[in-house]
DNA sequence: GGGCACATGTAACGGGTTACATGATTAA
DNA sequence: TTAATCATGTAACCCGTTACATGTGCCC
């Protein structure tokens, strides 16, 4: 139930919208969780039901109405103890290595054009990774706490990109 | 749908029963696609009734009948096509993260304690393929084909693996 | 006039998870 | 005798995806 958590946590920065939140997740918080503005917008009546945000209507005059949500007592405790239970690394599930894996079956051309298309797309993300570093996480010793934990989910996508990258280099190269 | 050719992939080495299936998607396969039994079951039922597969039930005096799947033409085919297909590279989507980025929620014990079980975690899966490495192939230039993009895979989690490890290594520096 | 940003939803479907169900053989 | 291995399945539920639906204001 990630997708709960991931709200709550990115609700207590601020109250947001449903829309908000989707754009978020379409950002940010993106870049290790997803989920669609229906996924969001089903998640927060429930959370809403169970008492861990509550939301105020907020009448707008040149735009629709929105509905604000903030979490709750209730909610940061909920968020507090889901963050202290364990849990077990996400698996690998990823379609490119399932084709690996078959690519016997295909011709040796076709993988290594995906290979490449792959290890272009790896790039392109490192570098807007390596972008937001430079610009928001110059000095990491004097950051916010707050910040220091998003510079790590950024480090963390950094990383994860470097080793696809590298990878792909690998596979490329054994292939050719 | 990449189960459906995760499973295609595996019966082509050879035929198996959804029992032994589960079992491979439990261990080589499972390193970068996971999937139960019922999965498994009923993904075989709608490969054999789309015919991509076709089964022979074998019966057995000591043990339970099993059904024997194998890939047909048209299987293959469909694996191949599939394969062809450009994907996109798998979004991270990891719960650990959601925790760092509603880290300053917790404490930051707790938040430690997590990241040194995951890198624990990590650690030990490191080792294991590692230890494949060593066992199956220590000579990357002349493994067979097949083995070459077997190869492929367990370096992919061998990548990934080292990538973990060192970020959670570098995220309890930077906590600490 | 066309398209984008704002804003929230319903409905249907498919894939993944968990629980339940059965029943024989073999090794500790 | 207890647990593990072999072997296949049903049922219910939740989560994720895709399509559909509506309507205003603003900028080009």
């Amino acid at each position: 139930m990630a997708l709960a958590h991931a709200i709550l946590a990115s609700l207590i920065d601020r109250p947001c919208s449903g829309y908000d939140l989707a754009k978020e997740f379409d950002g940010s918080v993106g870049f290790f969780w997803q989920a669609t503005h229906q996924q969001i917008y089903r998640e927060l009546s429930k959370l809403e039901a169970q008492g861990w945000v509550i939301s105020k209507t907020i009448s707008q005059s040149k735009r629709p109405d929105k509905k604000l949500y903030q979490v709750t007592e209730l909610g940061k405790q909920q968020l507090k103890e889901w963050i202290a239970q364990p849990c077990e690394p996400a698996p690998i599930k990823d379609d490119l290595l399932v084709k690996i894996f078959g690519g016997y079956a295909a011709s040796r051309e076709v993988i290594l054009e995906e290979l490449e298309r792959h290890r272009q797309a790896h790039l392109e993300r490192l570098s807007t990774y390596k972008a937001l570093e430079q610009k928001y996480f110059q000095k990491p010793q004097e950051l916010s706490e707050q910040a220091k934990f998003q510079f790590l989910t950024l480090l963390n996508g950094i990383s994860y990109e470097t080793h696809w990258l590298a990878w792909c280099q690998q596979a490329i190269k054994l292939l050719s």
